[in-house]
DNA sequence: TGGAGTGGGC
């Protein structure tokens, strides 16, 4: 029996197909698959490499199969997505000459299946089964898959009666309403579920805080941030690595880089992903340099990078324009790591040559690439065609785009774009007619900023806040200022639309993201600085207003747009006016 | 009974 003990320890640790055929010989020579239940233990492994056609075929083989060892297979597939082959199997199950019921094993396996597949129908059939088993009133964690399941679709409706309807809850269970809450754009009740599950006098885990602090970046309040991190320390997780990452990707998130710092240099020996985590908030504030030091530092220390942390060393070297260090780590990442460059990686590489005005050479490394390109691959391409009004590659990777992503408004948008900046404004139209056509609505800019306690937020031309006065008031000062001080003029070239000059002045006058600056210059005192946030992209002109109060006004800004964030100090902009 | 197993850091 010492043998076949250590045959499943093999198993368990068995990371290639080729030692798992050797395995699989060991076990055909020595002992039944009966023994210590290996077969099925065999088949699940089989599963886990990818090879379900051996799995199958092993299976098929095995003498005797009884309920784990269907579990066993539907749980493989569970675990690849394979959710035609999840039902197939419990089909067989059910049909074989035991006539196998579904037990709560069985459930979980297929639910999750049903989890990652966002399957309705199937997932409701499941429901129907369950509730037919019985299992219903004593499984908690049928119960909280379910109710995760709901939740994943969309139906929030159904996750909350399942919950109010059970007399099993767990900790797990409220962990899931608090995130499927916030899943479905309702962080304030993902909230209200974690101060629930508190008061009710659960002994709240590490899930429920990285659960809370992900509701916080949905709120995007960082007095609220502060609030949970002192829970944190009071609670005593803040040694925990996974929290205390957690919390620095937060805190990066909300702007506030200089405090994801401090939390990172807290943690007693980062891990990879500790060390990735604050590598990606680098990246996205537009630290370069910083990223590639903390990188370096990283290998010195003896921590193995992996293909997250090339995703955001590439996207650091992609945002700060530093193109021969982005080509070095990207051929480095397969030489010396052993990390082969996947879909991001390519993403990266094609926005870093895009960004510098190497389309061509961008545009022949997505022809050379080894897998299909995605629709991510082909963005950055487009982008760049934008950047550098490059309407015949534009058009090339716009109708790729089409192809792969047709309900993406974006696409449709970005191309007029490249159509208006070359004066093409029939293509232009034609474009936005096409949108129009297929039912696609362009997303509204809007910005948000944090004061007393509260996000204010505003639409182009808004006039809705109490203190829109004050705000027009002080909006006129600014411009006055600029062209006072410093003899700027309103960049209408970044308005594209066929309308007479001082038309287009008075619509980027309105842009949210100036609201919201004059708005915190007004509210925000003059040690803080002024964090926003906003939907979409900035505008250049939005940029160059930012750069030049920070200049005027001696403050420091932060504006996190949909790609990244920009820091204004003095002037000038941590993206160099590279983005 | 066991071997199959709900939420959860970059």
């Amino acid at each position: 029996m010492a043998n076949v003990s250590s045959l499943i320890d093999s198993i368990t640790s068995c990371v290639s197909i080729f030692k798992c055929r050797l395995l699989h010989c060991k076990v055909v020579k020595n002992v039944s698959y009966r023994h210590g239940f290996i077969g099925d233990q065999l088949v699940g492994l089989y599963l886990r490499l990818g090879h379900e056609v051996c799995a199958e075929k092993l299976f098929d083989e095995m003498p005797e199969r009884d309920l784990v060892s269907w579990n066993s297979l539907i749980s493989g597939y569970s675990k690849r997505g394979y959710l035609g082959k999840c039902f197939e199997a419990l089909s067989r199950m059910m049909r074989s000459e035991m006539c196998f019921r579904p037990n709560e094993v069985t459930f979980l396996s297929i639910i999750s299946a049903c989890v990652y597949g966002r399957s309705r129908e199937e997932g409701q059939c499941v429901h129907g089964l369950v509730m037919k088993s019985g299992v219903l009133d004593e499984e908690v964690k049928v119960v909280n898959a379910l109710i995760n399941w709901y939740g994943k679709t969309g139906d929030l409706t159904s996750s909350c009666k399942l919950f109010e309807d059970s007399s099993v809850k767990n900790l797990v269970s409220w962990n899931t309403m608090i995130l499927i809450h916030l899943l479905n754009g309702l962080a304030e009740e993902g909230l209200a579920y974690f101060s629930m599950s508190r008061r009710i006098g659960n002994t709240l885990d590490q899930a429920a805080f990285l659960a809370v602090l992900r509701v916080c970046e949905g709120i995007g309040v960082v007095k609220l941030a502060q609030g949970i991190h002192g829970l944190i320390l009071l609670s005593g997780f803040n040694a925990n690595k996974c929290i205390a990452t957690g919390l620095l990707d937060l805190y990066a998130k909300l702007g506030r880089l200089e405090d994801s710092s401090t939390v990172f240099l807290e943690i007693k020996c980062p891990d990879s992903l500790a060390w990735t985590a604050m590598l990606a908030a680098y990246a996205t504030h537009g630290y370069g340099k910083d990223a590639i030091k903390h990188f370096e530092l990283m290998v010195h220390y003896g921590i193995s990078p992996d293909h997250v942390t090339f995703t955001h060393l590439l996207s650091a070297c992609s945002h700060a324009g530093l193109v021969e260090e982005g080509k070095h780590y990207f051929e480095t990442m397969s030489k010396r790591y052993g990390i082969e460059p996947r879909l991001d990686h390519y993403s990266c590489m094609v926005d870093l040559m895009g960004r510098s005005g190497f389309l061509q050479e961008a545009y022949r490394l997505i022809k050379e690439m080894p897998m299909e390109a995605s629709s991510g691959v082909w963005g950055a391409l487009l982008g760049a065609c934008r950047v550098y009004g490059n309407t015949q590659l534009g058009v090339k990777a716009a109708e790729r785009l089409f192809e792969l992503e047709p309900c993406d408004g974006r696409n449709y948008i970005m191309l007029s774009n490249i159509y208006s900046a070359s004066g093409q404004w029939k293509d232009a139209s034609r474009t936005r007619n096409l949108m129009k056509q297929k039912g696609l609505v362009r997303g509204k800019g809007c910005s948000y900023i944090e004061h007393g306690n509260k996000i204010h937020k505003f639409v182009v031309g808004d006039w809705s806040h109490p203190e829109s006065e004050k705000i027009q008031k002080k909006l006129k000062e600014i411009r006055k200022k600029m062209k006072n001080e410093l003899g700027y003029k309103s960049r209408t070239e970044f308005v594209l639309h066929d309308v007479d000059e001082d038309v287009k002045e008075e619509m980027i006058n309105q842009h949210s993201e100036k609201i919201a600056m004059a708005f915190g210059l007004l509210m925000i005192s003059q040690i803080e600085t002024i964090i926003i946030r906003k939907n979409l992209r900035i505008c250049g002109d939005c940029h160059e207003t930012a750069k030049a109060i920070s200049l005027i006004e001696k403050r420091r800004l932060v504006i996190r747009d949909s790609k990244r964030f920009h820091h204004f100090s003095q002037g000038s902009c941590s993206c160099r006016d590279y983005w």
